[in-house]
DNA sequence: ACGACAAGTATGCGATGTAAACATCCTTTG
DNA sequence: CAAAGGATGTTTACATCGCATACTTGTCGT
């Protein structure tokens, strides 16, 4: 059961820190988060992460990046008719907020300006739009269609948010809105929809 | 010109440090601040800031307070017809973000469940919720005009954080949301809503 | 077989948060 | 008005962190 005298090489190192390190994270939460703690988990030196990471930001911008990948992928894992899907993407977005909600939090800090993270997040926002898509008249032009799904995210991201830090506990009084509901009211209501 | 030598009392070391503190955020974002940072700032010794907070985290949850407090403030002050006040007040939500985007972000950290912060948080809720009521029927229940209040909440949640953090650079394309037409959008779309 | 390169380790430094003990000033109160 | 005592700062000390540098070990191609 004694863990065995740790061959000098961990084989998959890279990958260990990326599991651990979401773990961590979430246990820890952003600010507890360290290197260290991190190297002592997996069972290695203190510098071995940087055989793999140039550095502790550059860690956390690849679980970023990872966490964006992976919410497009939910987002376009999605099914059904469009009115219908669309709000199946909402719901899968809040959830992934309130699985995740430390690195939820990580994935829209500054780090969302970092080149690894970058190109992820815009993946994302273009499953949404895709998936958002089919209720514009395709006459509309690109701008609007940016704009209807701009407004659908930063509504499901309120949402996300308010209900992660939990506004005055006001979540827990079981009243909120859901995912759904925001984007009934902003498809009835965004101005040149449909 | 040399600074005299200090005297050993600062006299106002509390406010200061919550003055410099709030510069020093923005300055140096949530992680590059630091106690001691501040201490040397204000021209006082590393430990001279416990006698005022008990830690570092009692510090930053008084600026989110102050914060919250504020923009409370600023909800409140808001004036005219019902439906031009609460695009006003939206508006006010959106620019406080802008202008302080480091407190901001602080402030909906889990912070906000902290005992000091989380009464001045539901404080500004209520103020959205008063400047949001006048469009609700006054039949409706309580819980309606929570819930309402919240979709309006989030929506320009959504906005702030979104614009704050910039995914993707999507704001400086020129293409976003702006306050007010979250507000009418939710408004004309809010199930229940006259 | 061996030599080079990749993956880990060891050691050390500067910075941070904070505990504990000490110093200084201001403000009672006898 | 003196002296005590609390409030406000200071000093010192320590554990932890991120990271730089230099050394070690294993693996793999020739």
């Amino acid at each position: 059961m004694a863990d065995s005298p740790r061959p000098y090489h961990h084989g998959e190192l890279r990958a260990a820190l990326l599991v651990g390190g979401k773990a961590l994270l979430e246990e820890l939460g952003p600010d507890g988060f360290s290197l260290r703690e991190l190297a002592r988990r997996v069972n290695v030196s203190a510098m071995a992460p940087y055989r793999h990471f140039a550095d502790k930001e550059a860690l956390l911008a690849t679980l970023a990046a990872d966490g964006f990948t992976r919410l497009a992928g939910d987002i376009e894992a999605t099914t059904g008719e469009p009115a219908e899907r669309l709000r199946h993407a909402a719901r899968k977005y809040v959830s992934f907020a309130r699985t995740e909600p430390t690195l939820f939090r990580v994935m829209f800090s500054p780090l969302i300006s970092h080149p690894v993270v970058e190109p992820t997040s815009l993946l994302a926002f273009d499953r949404l739009m895709v998936v958002a898509q089919p209720l514009h008249p395709t006459t509309r032009l690109l701008k609007d269609k940016v704009r209807f799904a701009t407004a659908i995210w930063s509504g499901l991201h309120g949402i996300a948010t308010i209900g992660n830090d939990g506004v005055g506990g006001l979540y827990d009084s079981g009243v909120f809105v859901e995912a759904e509901e925001m984007v009934d009211a902003l498809r009835a209501g965004w101005p040149g929809l449909l």
